[in-house]
RNA sequence: GCUCCCUUCGUCUAGUGGUUAGGACGCCGGCCUCUCACGUCGGUAACAGGGGUUCGAGUCCCCUAGGGAGCGCCA
């Protein structure tokens, strides 16, 4: 059997720090065991989605190096396959219209609120007799009504849900177009998804999930459910924790390996090793050795490593990199003839590509003015006379300069 | 409220019944050094609480507390 896993962003926004991780192990589950990665663009929410989110995404995964084999597949262009097996559900009394309003369901759950009850669909248009006329209905999936829905999460161990703690979602909204849960099934379906590795917010859609894809007489894929990235905070980790968006970090001068490196170490550890090659990571990780609980997301670590990185790195991977971050600063780098030289004495110590960038301008260009705090503090006395005969030494040791 | 999941230093983690509970980041200090660094040596700090099981529990079981997630005609 071939492995074949995926990863469906939806285009609403940047390419998040926490979906980047869950993309990665995919990626990685995919690599190791010689199978297919598959992009798909979950966009069926036409109001929020977006052209510029779809190349920011993608954007973001081909600087982080995760390439994909198959996609990107896009599930406004399968509207047609869903519509096929909501109809095919239909007919087979899988499925059935309701017309409940939304007053009406917003007084049921109320009502159970109040009683203390989890708010869940009752079913009531399960045996409608007369539909109204007026009403444009939903569909919904008949869910079981008894037994359990076990999962053998390659994280999390088994879990457990009983039938009765579900209710009968919605597959296809009043205008027809399919909701979330629906198209996921669908998709992992025609696509043959073997492994489903998401974040963790999901295991309480997987029953739902599952039981639809009985009903379809399919067998479900492996889940795997990774813990959330939490904020230093401990909530989840979003905007207002700082930068969450993985060109950010590129833009912050970040390397793409560090930034990968720390997010797989994010929750999972090989021995006491800290710090791996590509390679290491596709043959090491494990994803079933991926910790249980959610972790912290550590900026400070973060940075230990891009510093490693840069420390380590070779001057033109790292000048690579830089390119176009001298670029900001109006430096051609591919024109300087000491560039390899200067790289290597402000390597060791920049803990970004922004700071590398920034002790090497002074090499690659006029002095354009002093600091003049600096200035009234230093050149006083006799310092003029001594720059200038240090200039003139200086004259002397050009020869030998990296020597 | 209900359901599911989780719980070792501040943070990321090792640990699979017997360890002085290990490593990493951070922080503090020593060494190296004509500067800044690199490097290097050391220190700081944890098993959420309570009951069991066991000769012995961070490791197994139960309870409590705390945290996270979900409960939409969002994804």
């Amino acid at each position: 059997m071939t492995v074949i896993t995926r990863f469906p962003p939806s285009p609403t926004g940047y390419l998040h720090i926490g979906s980047a991780r869950t993309a990665l192990f995919s990626w990685l589950y995919a690599r190791k065991h010689g199978g297919r990665f598959v992009l798909r663009i979950e966009d069926t929410d036409r109001e929020r989605s977006s052209e510029e989110s779809v190349q920011e995404i993608l954007d973001g995964m081909s600087w982080l190096g995760l390439d994909y084999d198959e996609g990107p597949y896009f599930q406004t262009q399968r509207m047609n396959r869903y519509q096929e097996v909501i109809d095919q559900l239909l007919d087979a009394g899988k499925a059935y219209h309701c017309y409940c309003t939304r007053e009406e369901l917003d007084e049921m759950r109320e009502q159970q609120r109040a009683r203390g009850d989890k708010p869940r669909y009752d079913g009531r248009c399960r045996h409608r007799s007369q539909p109204p006329q007026d009403i444009p209905p939903v569909v919904r999936f008949k869910n079981p009504l008894d037994g359990n829905v076990v999962i053998d999460d390659l994280v999390k161990g088994r879990i457990t849900i009983s039938n009765n703690e579900l209710d009968d979602l919605i597959i296809a909204r009043s205008d027809g177009t399919p909701t979330y849960n629906f198209t996921v099934v669908v998709d992992d379906m025609d696509m043959q998804i073997t492994h489903v590795i998401r974040g963790d917010d999901h295991v309480n859609n997987t029953p739902r999930q599952i039981n639809i894809l009985k009903a379809l007489g399919v067998e479900p894929p492996r889940y795997a459910h990774v813990p959330m990235i939490l904020g230093e905070d401990g909530k989840r980790l979003s905007k207002r924790h700082g930068a969450v968006s993985v060109m950010q970090y590129r833009d912050d001068g970040y390397l793409p390996q560090a930034l990968v490196n720390y997010l797989m170490r994010l929750g999972w550890s090989h021995g006491d090793q800290e710090i791996f090659t590509r390679q290491e990571m596709i043959d090491l990780f494990d994803i079933s050795s991926v910790q249980r609980g959610s972790a912290v997301f550590n900026p400070e670590k973060l940075l230990w490593l891009n510093y490693e990185y840069i420390k380590a790195g070779k001057v033109d991977e790292l000048r690579d990199h830089a390119r176009w971050h001298f670029e900001n600063a109006g430096i051609n780098i591919d024109e300087q003839a000491n560039w390899e030289e200067v790289f290597r004495v402000n390597q060791q110590r920049s803990k970004t590509l922004l700071e590398l960038v920034d002790r090497s301008l002074f090499f690659f260009r006029e002095i354009d003015g002093y600091d003049a705090k600096s200035v009234n503090k230093h050149f006083k006395g006799q310092a003029g006379e001594i720059l200038v005969e240090l200039r003139g030494q200086l004259e002397h040791v050009r020869s030998d300069w990296g020597k």
